[in-house]
RNA sequence: CGGGGCGUGGCUCAGCUUGGUAGAGCGUUGCGUUCGGGACGCAAAGGUCGGAGGUUCAAAUCCUCUCGCCCCGACCA
């Protein structure tokens, strides 16, 4: 390709309201234009990086055996309903609705389980027609609380999405390999460093699953993991060693104390000196809804640890948790906020505990009553006995799960998630097949996402100086670029047009700048795109010298261009 | 949705406090000179100051409402 044909358009300053530096600089060198919040077009270099990048999810993923297939974004409200997800995703007004001429409601596709499962029932009858798996390309439409950082969260996003379909669980387990198999060379190849990390199922649901996170400071997840024991999981999911604290002893008699204004775990330790936050137990409250209905909640948390709300979520199967008002606090304590606590708790706000305080004696805690707390709490004793589950935010510093040692923490951007689904929506769905003893059973079903516009977006902001962009090869909008530098001069064009024809003929992927442009332009324009190999004809072109650019590191040589293929072909690394 | 900030030529911004006939740089167009680090000179085009209403002799500037965008929290590829 001639530049001079190609739609480029860099800026000089920095777009205003682009933070990260990959939004930054994707703006910047003209790669991405914003139409709206969330919403860009994909400028034909940056096209270019995404099928690139998306030929890289397609060789691999048809390599484990997966079908590409086309759903339609359109999808009828009556899917999603049969599924169970209409009500929540309407809810929760994630999802882009629409109606049609007759008032038939429609959606967006933000996910597709409901379209692929409905599509493999029609198709796969029996089990001799499994596994199954399919998967698409495609623009995926949410309309995010917040849309930001460019293409890392938009309201419309292309997302490789695949579905597997099997007899039974052990067959699933065989297709989540295959697909975290093809993961693993997909990020591989695409030159990104990445962390497969253990993670929480979220609104797609399901058994087991985890995210391919590329390590980076602007990342919107936070991760715990162990070099040595190689766990790696979510915040969301992660546990750790229970940090010790001191034993309660035999129990005590219980006491009540006058405390004024004291109300957090901080100035009780400071009231009553020797009670340290792990003898305490703090009571949190906290607004549940479910499908049906809403409910306050009573969470007991030992006082030095904190509460995980997708742990809270999941063990109490609701869709959403949030903090209690102060309003619904007094409502549902009849004290004010800070004095919240199991004793003397009303009978109809369920008590939670988490583990920690599983066995505990001695407590300190809240006893609903403004201006007092308990000494020497017993639960089950001076209180209803919670029900104990395992609610606790894991934090750096604390054991590794598996090797004891610290957990260390890192921000990851979630570029790849695997989910092993079961029966979820297969069985809301109806969709079964016959099983050798003719019985309808229902699909076993995992499914499989990857950021196709993300990722390219997450190797930026991997990948970067402060020059610009520095792609890797294998999804680079071009490996190499040929520039002309006067290209009123005739012997700079046809040294130039040999060395572009002689690469293109040994298969590298290289563009020639022909563009009449400044030799310094064209140098600032291509370290901000990020070519990864750039070869300048300039004024050694008479005597057939060439220089020649490593974008990463900004390696930068002379040479003969008699030498310039064999060093594209080094540097390519073929 | 809650909190904070911002909307002025294509881009980055100044002007607003203290109302008085819209500015700069970059980019763009033309001509000429250049041609190795976003070249230089001259000339030119381009803005209902996000929108609506109000106050005023007079509004980019003050007031009200509204729309859009960005950042911090709950969501997710």
């Amino acid at each position: 390709m001639r530049l001079s044909q190609i739609l480029i358009s860099t800026l000089r300053d920095d777009p205003a309201d682009a933070e990260i530096p990959s939004h930054r600089l994707l703006a910047r060198a003209g790669f991405i234009v914003k139409i709206a919040a969330g919403v860009y077009t994909f400028a034909p270099l940056m096209w270019r990086v995404v099928k690139k990048f998306a030929e890289i999810v397609r060789q691999e993923l048809d390599r484990e055996g997966a079908n590409e297939v086309m759903l339609p974004i359109i999808q009828p409200k009556e899917l999603w309903v049969a599924s169970g997800r209409w009500d929540r995703y309407v809810t929760d007004g994630i999802m882009f609705t629409l109606k049609d001429r007759k008032g038939s409601e429609m959606c967006l596709g933000p996910t597709h389980e409901e379209v692929m499962t409905t599509f493999v029932n029609a198709q796969v009858n029996s089990y001799k027609q499994l596994p199954v798996n399919c998967y698409q390309i495609q623009d995926k439409f949410r309309d995010e609380i917040r849309p930001r950082f460019g293409l890392m969260r938009g309201r419309e996003f292309i997302m490789m999405d695949a579905y597997s379909f099997d007899c039974d669980v052990p067959a699933l387990d065989v297709a989540y390999q295959k697909m975290r198999n093809a993961y693993c060379r997909i990020f591989e190849r695409c030159g990104v460093a990445y962390t497969v990390v253990q993670a929480d199922s979220g609104a797609i649901g399901g058994a087991g699953s985890e995210e391919f996170m590329v390590i980076a400071d602007s990342g919107e997840d936070s991760i715990l993991f162990c070099r040595e024991s190689g766990y790696a999981a979510n915040v969301e999911k992660a546990v750790s060693k229970l940090p010790a604290a001191p034993a309660g002893g035999e129990p005590k008699a219980l006491e009540k104390h006058s405390t004024p204004d004291v109300r957090t775990v901080a100035q009780l330790e400071a009231f009553f000196p020797g009670w340290e936050a792990s003898r305490m137990a703090k009571t949190v409250l906290y607004h549940v809804t479910w499908k049906a209905k809403t409910k306050v909640v009573a969470v007991m948390m030992r006082g030095d640890l904190e509460i995980n709300e997708v742990k809270l979520a999941n063990s109490l199967d609701a869709m959403t948790v949030r903090m209690a008002t102060d309003d619904e606090i007094k409502a549902a304590t009849g004290a004010e906020t800070g004095f919240a606590g199991p004793v003397g708790l009303r009978d109809d706000v369920p008590l939670l505990a988490d583990e920690s305080l599983q066995g505990s004696t001695n407590l300190l805690t809240g006893c609903n009553e403004g201006g007092f707390h308990c000494l020497n709490v017993n639960l089950g004793r001076d209180c209803r006995m919670p029900s104990f589950k395992e609610l606790r935010m894991a934090r750096k510093g604390e054991g590794c799960p598996v090797s004891g040692k610290p957990l260390e923490q890192a921000r990851g951007i979630e570029v790849g998630h695997i989910f092993k689904l079961g029966i979820k929506y297969s069985k809301a769905m109806g969709a079964t097949f016959m099983d050798q003893a003719g019985k309808p059973v229902p699909f076993v079903m995992g499914c499989y996402g990857i950021g196709v516009s993300r990722t390219p977006a997450a190797a930026v902001e991997q990948s970067f100086d402060d020059k610009g962009i520095v792609w890797p090869a294998s999804i680079a909008p071009f490996e190499c670029v040929v520039a002309v530098l006067d290209n009123k001069r005739d012997e700079q064009n046809v040294l130039a047009e040999k060395l572009y024809a002689e690469l293109r003929a040994a298969g590298v992927d290289v563009c020639l700048d022909d563009r009449p442009m400044s030799p310094g332009a064209k140098f600032k324009d291509h370290e901000l795109m990020g070519m990864p190999v750039q070869v300048f004809v300039g004024r050694k072109a008479p005597e057939g010298g060439v220089e020649f650019l490593v974008r990463k590191g900004m390696q930068k040589s002379e040479c003969a261009a008699s030498e310039v293929k064999a060093k594209v072909l080094a540097v390519l690394g073929r």
